[in-house]
RNA sequence: GCGGUCGUGGCGAAGUGGUUAACGCACCGGAUUGUGGCUCCGGCAUUCGUGGGUUCGAUUCCCACCGGUCGCCCCA
């Protein structure tokens, strides 16, 4: 085999999808109790979309971009992130105008990012995400951050630590963004590469950068905390209260800062604290973004979200030790012995499918005792047996593989017998 | 993008500069003419990641590339 799946790339294979489906239709139902409807955007859109949602300061932007031009010349590229796709669905297709406000979406969509590839960081990614759009109520700030909460905690997660921070309304970032600018500049010889950079694209994420944690300049520098103005304040307090009333345990950081230009006012991070999960930790990421949706010509509309990595979810279930509840077992395998069988085996499979039994077959020509073990191995609740002798009497053998007991049926009246054991006796559906 | 480490059958895992690449699991067949277990017997790698090079000869040595993994940056 030469040709492998591209680097960061990953097949999902029959046994691991069981466990998507089961993690994908359990959020789908808490989304569904939370009033949240699905939204799907197409995986590719104009580059500029996203040089201008996501922000050309940001690493995804600057290093991580899936971006190429089509035969007509479009510069287009492979959705990095939800957001900025799910605010264009929303200002072209005028949801804004929707009597239904605030709206509010989800989503399960393929990510792409070109970076180097290590457990948990994938080129193609797959995020479950959640955006309310038009409400700037911070009670709304809470039910987003619950909803991711519940998600882990109903998945059966326990090492969880949310995160959150304000980072303030634009008056109140400008204001701290100049005392960064003054606090840093006289280090800025003794600063990383990257923060020397930062310092005057974005000093905020000077705050979080790994290198220079130990400067000294880092202890003392001022905290978004302080800047925050009267409205940006009161509205922080506020979104922590509603936490707590909803008893969710949280930790603020005012380093927490997110890579993403548009967030301001609420940014939350929920990390693994369990054993073993390695460098990455971060599962789920969100924010507020006042003002995104009116940057890519929209009206002047509030909004908040988070994007939650798949893949991250599924491994902070392994780190923990989390079975997934998921059941594998046939109703019924069909044991056809002798070539005169055949017909007869095809024409009652297809007729127990039909009424709603699951059943499956031998195709690879095997004796008795191997169709057997294959009944095993699909851990089969029945079996039914069809040989010469039992075609001849028009009758066939079947056999319950837990106690062992087998009686025989005549063939006209098999359906039946197998839906009274399998479904009630009420059909399917 | 940078650094470390690794790459032998479906899976796990030995091994050596030289004519047939151990072993275990799984799978298939037989002993047992039609019933799941056990036992025994047999079968199961003509690219040892890919491509070059050194050599009479390379899976084994060298180089490059590809991929995994761990860490850095950053994030989901």
């Amino acid at each position: 085999m030469n040709i492998k799946a591209p680097r960061g790339t990953a097949d999902v294979l029959p046994g691991e999808a069981k466990k998507w489906q089961y993690v994908e239709n359990r959020i789908k139902n808490i989304c569904d109790r939370y009033h949240y409807n699905e939204i799907r955007t197409p995986l590719f859109e104009h580059t500029e979309l996203f040089q201008r949602g996501v922000g050309d300061s940001t690493d995804i932007v600057q290093k991580e971009m899936y971006t190429f031009e089509d035969r007509g010349g479009r510069s287009l590229t492979l959705r990095p992130e939800g957001t900025a796709s799910v605010a264009r669905a929303f200002v072209q297709n005028k949801l804004y105008g929707d009597a239904n406000q605030p709206v509010k979406l989800f989503y399960f969509m393929q990510m792409f990012r070109y970076e180097r590839p290590q457990q948990g960081r994938m080129r193609q990614l797959n995020q479950f995400g959640v955006e309310v759009l038009g409400s700037a109520d911070p009670a709304v700030d809470a039910e987003v951050i619950d909803l991711a909460m519940t998600v882990y905690k109903e998945l059966g997660l326990n090492s969880l630590k949310l995160v959150i921070n304000s980072l303030g309304d634009q008056e109140s970032r400008t204001n701290y963004r100049e005392a960064l600018v003054k606090h840093f500049t006289p280090h800025k010889e003794e600063l990383c590469h990257d923060c020397q950079s930062r310092l005057n694209q974005n000093p905020m994420r000077i705050l979080d950068c790994k290198k220079d944690r130990e400067h000294p300049s880092m202890s003392t520098a001022p905290s978004i905390l302080d800047y925050l103005n009267d409205e940006s304040s009161s509205y922080f307090e506020r979104v922590k209260a509603y936490l707590t009333t909803m008893g969710l345990e949280f930790e603020v950081d005012p380093n927490l800062v997110r890579g993403l230009d548009y967030y301001n006012h609420t940014a939350f991070e929920i990390m693994s604290e369990a054993e073993g999960f390695g460098a990455i930790t971060t599962l789920a990421g969100g924010g507020r973004y006042n003002g995104l949706v009116e940057e890519i010509g929209g009206p002047d509309t509030p909004g908040i979200g988070f994007g939650m990595g798949i893949e991250r979810l599924l491994m902070a279930l392994e780190a923990e030790d989390k079975e997934l509840n998921i059941d594998e077992q046939l109703d019924v395998y069909l044991v056809a012995v002798g070539d005169e069988t055949k017909e007869q085996a095809v024409k009652l499979v297809h007729e127990l499918r039909n009424s709603g039994i699951q059943i499956d077959m031998d195709y690879q020509g095997r004796k008795m005792k191997a169709q057997f073990k294959a009944a095993d191995r699909y851990r089969s609740k029945y079996v039914l047996i069809l040989g010469e002798d039992e075609l001849q009497k028009q009758v066939i053998n079947m056999k319950e593989m837990e106690t062992g007991e087998q009686s025989e049926v005549s063939l006209h009246d098999i359906g039946e017998a197998m839906q009274k054991k399998l479904l009630g006796g009420k059909g399917h559906e």
